[in-house]
DNA sequence: GATGCTTCTGCGATCTGGTCGCAGAGCGCT
DNA sequence: AGCGCTCTGCGACCAGATCGCAGAAGCATC
């Protein structure tokens, strides 16, 4: 199957760069390809966790820092709180609600605009993968009156 | 002097909402008129310190989200590390360039463009004011060759 | 399948940025 | 001056993340 291959792609990318395969990067690794969303790295802890009780927080982040290394995988910062994670293939950005928290995937293209935009006032390079675009959402803008 | 005008302004308003002033509250108001820039709350602390050693950190952030809820100042997250401060009446956005970690500030209007397409498209309304659009200037973008 | 070099891992300590609870100081109304 | 209420210094605490260490384990070689 098709998540198997993806998973021995990536611990072949690992090993052909002097890294080493274990069992808790193979549990690290099956949790981020089961996560379907944008887990934190806490979050990855616990679902490794659950059949792996002695892989440590620290672990999961050194082997996520190392596959961003690699290019496998980005963090995002969306907001208050903690980091999440996500393969960098799953090229999108993110609009997330500073009210509820629900986080809005776009597509690449749609802030292009910006892009051009702001490379040609102000030179500036606008790189919005890696801190998510803040504001409210359809239905948190309606239920609250702005302020005055 | 406008300055000193503005600070008693600034304290009558405390006043008028039932807040105290303090020589604390006095000083840290102070540093904020006079440091030009984007202070974070542990540099207002250290410009407090240099006239009063005794001022504690906890002191200034507490006035600090006082000074918040009276709309007085707001913060805002530049990326990675801690938040600045500035007076809410300076409503302006930043760009912060994520490899040198310069801050150019834009005037609002400039993300119009931006707000109406996620309305439009998302009916989301972008709220960039409290977290900055990241990227590089053209500097940095200029000087390291993209990534393959 | 044993050896040995190197990398990985669990663990606790540590760091940063920020918040909180408390007892006492001090503002400001009268 | 007296009094109620707010503010303050202080240290403890919190979340998110990183680090140093000694021991465990991968894997290339024999």
């Amino acid at each position: 199957m098709a998540a198997s291959d993806r998973l021995e792609g990536v611990l072949a990318l690992l090993r052909a760069n002097g890294g080493r395969v274990t069992s808790p990067r193979r549990a690290i690794l099956q949790a981020l390809m089961d996560h379907d969303g944008h887990p934190t790295a806490e979050e990855l802890t616990a679902d490794v966790q659950v059949h792996q009780p002695d892989v440590h927080e620290s672990t999961v982040y050194r082997f996520l820092d190392e596959l961003e290394r690699l290019g496998v995988v980005d963090h995002v910062h969306l907001g208050h709180g903690p980091a999440v994670y996500h393969f960098a293939d799953d090229t999108h950005h993110h609009l997330v609600c500073q009210q509820c928290g629900l986080v809005i995937e776009v597509p690449d293209h749609t802030l292009d605009m910006l892009h051009r935009r702001l490379r040609t006032e102000f030179s500036f390079e606008v790189e919005p993968r890696h801190f998510a675009v803040m504001g409210r959402c359809g239905t948190c803008a309606g239920r609250v009156a702005p302020a005055p």
